[in-house]
RNA sequence: GGGUAGAUGCCCGAGUGGCUAAAGGGGAUGGACUGUAAAUCCAUUGGCUAACGCCUACGGUGGUUCGAAUCCACCUCUGCCCA
């Protein structure tokens, strides 16, 4: 075991980046150097038995350190930010009340969001009112949704593109749960805490994110995400709507359906993969007060780890 | 060797005389984002320009025409069929 480093007193980290660009590994070692459990902030990672596909850390890694928000839904179940959020808040008491450290690690960005800044106090999601408006736009066209909100609401109806129909259905959707303007609400944060999270950020050259997303494709391949796929469709339960389009999910449940030939399926995967990076960096740009640490090349994890703890220290 | 279909922008693909820098899709790039977020949505995508605009472009060369990606001739290459 590796000696606790008493050095760093920092009680939440976050580190963020885009997929496959080593968060995984920072966060297990540090963890260990920090006496700490990790927290994994993936909308994806939090189904069980999707392994292969998410990435998740392996099962010797996860002997050695807690981890949470990992395998806790079944994949037929809906899951969502505020479920996350929730779990997440409990988690980090349980591991703050025990005295150690919390190092929260993972890539989905609008859950990176909630945890720095809350959720406003809204309710959540209600099928039958979906159900209602949803046949609406069938039946009347988007567009009268979109007027129809703004007539209740002309802020969120400026914001919200007309064609942006979740959007326009949860604008709509609160307002007839609450009677109150999203717009309004949305100005009221629950916990804007995100000044307690001590954030690093990884990244890398693009071209070489775009590299190691390949390469973690093909392992992914080698590791049998094929058959992952096919004993998940062959649960009693059906995927939830959410775990069906994770990316990996999608693309060979199409393959299996006869939409795409193998080879075609797996080279969609590594697509949508370096989209989905795409859209993180987007997103990280958003995000203040990010400590950003830039992996060179010829970089292995111990050199990641250093300058992690670098940072660290540096910030005391 | 003969016949036939075709060659379009990064890729696929529409376009059969002017309204075409050229539909649409993909990819790429930039952006939005608060309860399905690995979702959803928007913008840009030949070059130069702040813009008017100019230049280059539909396999090649030449021709017809006021005007051609679109018509004609020859050539090159590719698919399929017959020998």
């Amino acid at each position: 075991m590796p000696k606790i480093d008493k050095r760093y007193n920092k009680s939440k980290i976050l580190i963020l980046g885009v997929t496959a660009v080593g968060k995984g590994s920072l966060a297990f070692d540090l963890a260990g150097r920090l006496n700490a459990e990790i927290i994994s902030v993936d909308s994806m990672k939090v189904y069980r038995r999707m392994d292969i596909g998410t990435a998740k850390p392996n099962p010797q890694r996860r002997l050695q350190i807690p981890y949470h928000l990992i395998d806790v839904v079944e994949p037929s179940e809906s899951f969502s930010v505020d479920r996350f959020l929730e779990l997440t808040q409990k988690a980090i008491d349980d591991i703050l009340s025990r005295g150690k450290t919390v190092i929260a690690s993972g890539g989905t960005a609008m859950y990176i969001k909630t945890l720095l800044h809350g959720l406003f106090e809204a309710p959540p999601s209600d099928s039958s009112i979906r159900n209602r408006l949803r046949h609406d736009i069938a039946t009347l066209g988007l567009p009268v949704l979109h007027k129809r909100l703004a007539t209740v609401d002309p802020e969120a109806a400026s914001r919200i593109h007309p064609n942006d129909e979740k959007r326009i259905i949860r604008a709509l959707e609160v307002w007839e749960l609450t009677g109150k303007p999203i717009s309004a609400l949305q100005q009221q944060w629950s916990t804007p805490a995100a000044d307690d999270w001590f954030v690093i950020g990884l990244r890398r050259d693009k071209e070489l994110e775009s590299k190691r997303i390949n390469l973690r494709v093909k392992l992914m391949v080698e590791k049998g995400l094929l058959d992952e796929v096919k004993s998940l469709l062959a649960e009693p339960q059906p995927l939830s709507p959410q775990a069906r389009v994770a990316i990996g999910y999608a693309e060979i449940i199409a393959h299996l359906e006869g939409k795409l030939g193998f080879d075609e399926a797996i080279e969609q995967i590594k697509i949508n993969t370096r989209k989905l990076a795409k859209a993180q960096r987007t997103w990280f740009k958003t995000f203040r007060n990010v400590h950003w640490i830039d992996i060179p090349a010829d970089a292995d994890e111990a050199w990641i780890l250093n300058k992690a703890l670098d940072t660290l220290a540096a910030a005391e």
